[in-house]
DNA sequence: AGATTGCTTGCTTCGTCAAGCAATTAGTTC
DNA sequence: GAACTAATTGCTTGACGAAGCAAGCAATCT
């Protein structure tokens, strides 16, 4: 029932950034996502949701793709959506050409609201994360995440 | 009630990797967990915490340190050790010194159980993440990932 | 009509916060 | 120093919110 054979072990500088790496990925969200509802009660999901809204033509997307595009289950979507909704920041409208399909519309109150959370969310990535990667070749480890992050 | 002045903008650079590793943040520890779960029957939680157990001198720690070595919440963790517990991977032993203290021990169990596992999650994070660093000085990042994650 | 697609809803699981219980330490009085 | 109370610390439990899966409903396609 074991996999077929063990992986090459890994070297101590990959050990190092596995371990750190780790704790990264458990800390990072909370923390800035902390950031966000103390400082704008704005939860961080709200705000990927509202920026990804913010980028779409027509300031519109359908669920299903911005549940893709906010690396969320169309059901979670569908919750968030249904929240920003009441706070009157995003509508839903029909699809012109599928009538069983919705799209999230962001509002000028949604796109206000964007435009004054988005400071907070640059400093606080600033502060948790960019801050800290001197000496680090920034284009070349851009480049490098968007090839980890855009796998399956 | 807004922040004091607006931070410095990102440069397109920035702009990337903070996009990239926004989508990594959220899609990498849950792939991982998948593989973990779907190959292993072993949430990468609770492979963490069995990792970090069998790191501490004595195969134990208290639920405290152990919470903060786990990236958790106390009650969290005081819910994980149950259901290990439950499973016999740890025990709970009143701790010598602090009749309040706990000691979550991983029994030999447990520490079958992650021998078992670790090739899993090597594989996993390798095909996740290692093997797309291609052109990254490894230590160098390792290094820096190391301070973004010891900060506060 | 039957199969498929798009979204929503019901149920469950997980993790956090706040409150609670138990043991220890600090402080006060004698 | 002993005895007792108050404050603190360590962990668990209850209630809750968030997110996922699976089942459901509605519209479209063949």
């Amino acid at each position: 029932m074991t996999t077929a054979r063990p992986p090459r072990p890994l070297t101590p500088d990959e050990e190092t950034l596995v371990r750190a790496l780790t704790r990264l990925m458990y800390a990072l969200p909370r923390a800035i996502d902390a950031d966000m509802v103390r400082e704008q009660r704005l939860p961080l999901v709200e705000y990927i949701t509202l920026m990804r809204l913010s980028e779409a033509p027509r300031r519109r997307m359908r669920m299903g793709d911005l549940a893709v595009a906010c690396e969320l289950s169309l059901s979670g979507m569908t919750r968030i959506v249904t929240r920003l909704e009441g706070q009157g920041m995003v509508e839903r409208v029909r699809c012109d050409d599928d009538a069983r399909g919705w799209n999230a519309v962001l509002t000028d109150a949604g796109l206000a609201r964007l435009e004054n959370a988005w400071p907070v969310n640059l400093a606080s990535v600033r502060r948790h994360f960019l801050d800290h990667l001197e000496g680090i070749d920034v284009a070349r480890l851009a480049r490098a995440v968007q090839r980890v992050a855009g796998d399956g």
